[in-house]
DNA sequence: ACATTATGTCAATGACACTTTACATAACCA
DNA sequence: TGGTTATGTAAAGTGTCATTGACATAATGT
């Protein structure tokens, strides 16, 4: 699974912490993901497109 | 989180074990998914929309 | 030079996704 | 009545998601 949360991130200049803090997640959830050493839960993958106002489609990619 | 499986298998007439060998889940994946045991992966998710063809958040909706 | 921030990574742990095998029930039909 | 299909559920096992705590490195600022 391809995601384009690096991005997003920079577009809105937020560190792994601040975004992992927003999702009331951990920093290492964030990194592991980003960095695709795994997916995030359905529910997780919905807090990102409500966070980032776009559709999980639009984040996520499946290879 | 809420889904609308069970319509859009009726819409096909497929029973969860035709949904399932098309998926390449097991039957009870499907019946726990479909009954709220518990949700779907991210993988498949997008196997779900592929499959009925349209987006993750028209069959899946947060609570 | 020193402190701070951002990122990557590791180990250990608990919870959840998904499996196989199996049993029960209800509906349908020959 | 007996056979088949559809659905629900249970137990036990495996692998993945997400956690905390910790350590390392690079970049920045004072």
């Amino acid at each position: 699974m391809k995601n384009r949360l690096k991005v997003l991130r920079a577009e809105r200049d937020w560190s792994q912490a601040t975004l992992a803090e927003q999702l009331d997640v951990s920093r290492q959830t964030i990194n592991a993901i980003e960095t695709g050493k795994y997916d995030p839960s359905l529910p997780l993958a919905f807090k990102f497109a409500t966070l980032f106002g776009c559709t999980i489609e639009e984040i996520f990619q499946p290879e």
